[in-house]
DNA sequence: TTGTATGCGTTATCAA
DNA sequence: TTGATAACGCATACAA
């Protein structure tokens, strides 16, 4: 039955002093106006009796909190849960404690969140994961964020700089434009493209860089090698086989049918499609990159080792997430600060050399 | 510099009622003693000013918090994110927020965290993650979480039942022992195992279903090929490495040194490991199963697309967050109860039966 | 350096 | 059904 909460004035009463100079003992604030002996006295009776000052009534008293929010789309995928580490880590060197949301890419969970963590006065609010193709969406978010801040919130994004708050730019064409230049340096000229959802615009900035590099190159991608498709390892899957059933991928040396030539390599916006992919090929019974080669984007740290080892682009997703953390808790600017991150294009097996 | 707070007083004074009538008409408590008319001029007042309900005032009025802990080692591992996607989905349900912390393996770190949501009066704590082979670690944080229990908090656990509090205990010995056996029946006898760290119970108890089972058969694990490492991709690259120098691992048919026969298949502890050690094998020159079989243990969603296709053993990682969370917010029970979860062997093409 | 008293924003108790 | 008013547990301005 000890339920009984132990609160500060027991602890002002057991060591015999006044509420306040516990208060200031205890808390050992800048100003530490109290007498070692008396310190000790309070701290001894505060062990004797186990308090635990209550972070709410801190929280209440001194007029701010110690919670850091993070919405990230799906915590169980790795590039979120990456970035998470990264925020964690980040949170804890800072004193904060990081509340998460999980919000399965539903931006009226993320809307709620935003007001959730407004309501616990939380010091800011780092929203990680693209945007999606959807203004009305985005602009309530981006409302609820300005709102947050206007109550004295620091928010941040990791994505496009479409929120109107501090943002990680992740640059995504420069980095699928780099990799097109390498392929095309490894004597790739005829691609396909896993290309996610229309709306999803990530998906679209990695096609966008991709397709205009190779514009630039002088071998423009067919449009109707570009499949749409779901932003997870099913989306590539099934948009591999699209492109076998339709014979644009298949056994190397055999012009099967299609338009003209067949597709030397496939690139998916996202490794976890890359990987579906590749199964797809094999459950066709291709090889890779023996029929076709393929590349993904993110660089996924558990799939680092699968077999051929996959060509992608890394993002330092775990230094994103510190970094995004520091924005979130800048002191308030006025204009939105952009911090863009470059992608490195990796070349690994599944993309070898074009005899 | 709308930076003035809207407090309850507020819409109370805008709408005409008393502080009392406003909070009655605004969180719509049970017994709903308050006239349409007048909720109605409340909701709009309050909509008017944009109020939004101090969480942490109302958390100390209440006497009770909307906040869940949970503490991971890594939340980027794959095997924690998806339990903590597990715990988010189901707190969101109870209507709590999710504090996440991970500690990075690091008791001292573990321990803080519980004294934290112990400060933050957070209605429960969920401890996923093994526990390692540290008494006094583990007494130490079993007695935070007796503490925070007598306290009024709920407390849960997932891995082994040491922590005297609920648990889901998830089964290790008997999956790996069901593991031995349908590995025996696809021929295999002569086994090495990438062993994790001797002080991992999680690693400890796999080995010794795997040990356990094979004695059982009549065909006992030969000490020298369990391989301690750590619980990592380079752990099992390591260990692998190891088993290949001794020559204990090597080309099919080349009976090459080492200590009798060759071995047939190497079981890592968990999957993150057991692609480790293909590497290694890969990188050795070798051919995976045709060389050496490999298995592994939790069927990591992100690495079910790897080939050869890996044989493991699946753990419900989504559902065992779900069914933590509604241990540690179950009502309080005298004895700690443990919710046993079994693996389920999945036999894939890294062990294809042995000719 | 210490103590007193007030306020933080809400809920809940008690009368009206 | 509504309204004063007292908690809730702590920090801090002000006084001593």
């Amino acid at each position: 039955m000890s339920d009984m909460t132990v609160t500060l004035s027991d602890v002002a009463r057991e060591a015999g002093v006044s509420l306040a100079t516990a208060s200031r003992a205890i808390n050992g604030s800048a100003n530490r106006t109290v007498r070692p002996e008396l310190r000790e006295r309070v701290l001894a009776a505060a062990a004797r009796l186990r308090y635990s000052p209550d972070a709410n009534a801190q929280a209440m008293a001194r007029g701010r909190t110690t919670a850091l929010g993070l919405i990230v789309h799906d915590i169980a995928d790795p590039y979120f849960s990456t970035i998470a580490s990264g925020v964690t880590a980040a949170a804890e060197r800072a004193g904060l404690v990081v509340t998460l949301a999980s919000t399965d890419r539903d931006a009226g969970r993320e809307l709620a969140f935003v007001e959730l963590m407004q309501r616990q006065r939380a010091r800011a609010i780092i929203v990680a994961g693209g945007r999606h193709d959807d203004d009305a969406a985005n602009r309530a978010l981006a409302d609820a964020l300005v709102e947050y801040r206007s109550r004295g919130g620091g928010a941040a994004a990791v994505g496009q700089p479409l929120l109107g708050v501090d943002t990680v730019v992740i640059e995504n064409r420069s980095a699928t434009a780099e990799l097109v230049r390498q392929l095309h340096g490894r004597g790739y000229r005829r691609f396909a493209v896993l290309a996610g959802p229309t709306a999803h615009l990530t998906a679209h900035e990695r096609l966008d860089g991709f397709r205009t590099s190779l514009d630039d190159l002088g071998t423009p991608l067919d449009p109707d090698l570009v499949i749409p498709c779901a932003f997870t390892r099913d989306g590539g899957y099934e948009a591999m086989e699209q492109l076998i059933a339709r014979g644009v991928v298949g056994r190397a040396g055999t012009g099967s049918g299609g338009s003209g030539q067949p597709v030397e390599a496939v690139f998916a916006v996202n490794d976890v499609m890359a990987v579906g992919a590749m199964a797809a090929a094999r459950a066709a019974g291709l090889d890779v990159p023996g029929d076709v080669a393929i590349a993904g984007f993110d660089d996924i740290i558990t799939l680092r080792d699968i077999t051929p080892s996959l060509t992608t682009i890394r993002l330092p997703l775990a230094d994103i997430g510190a970094m995004v953390t520091e924005l979130a808790l800048a002191p308030d600017n006025d204009a939105p600060r952009l911090v863009p991150v470059d992608g490195e294009v990796i070349l690994r097996d599944s993309t070898p050399p074009l005899a």
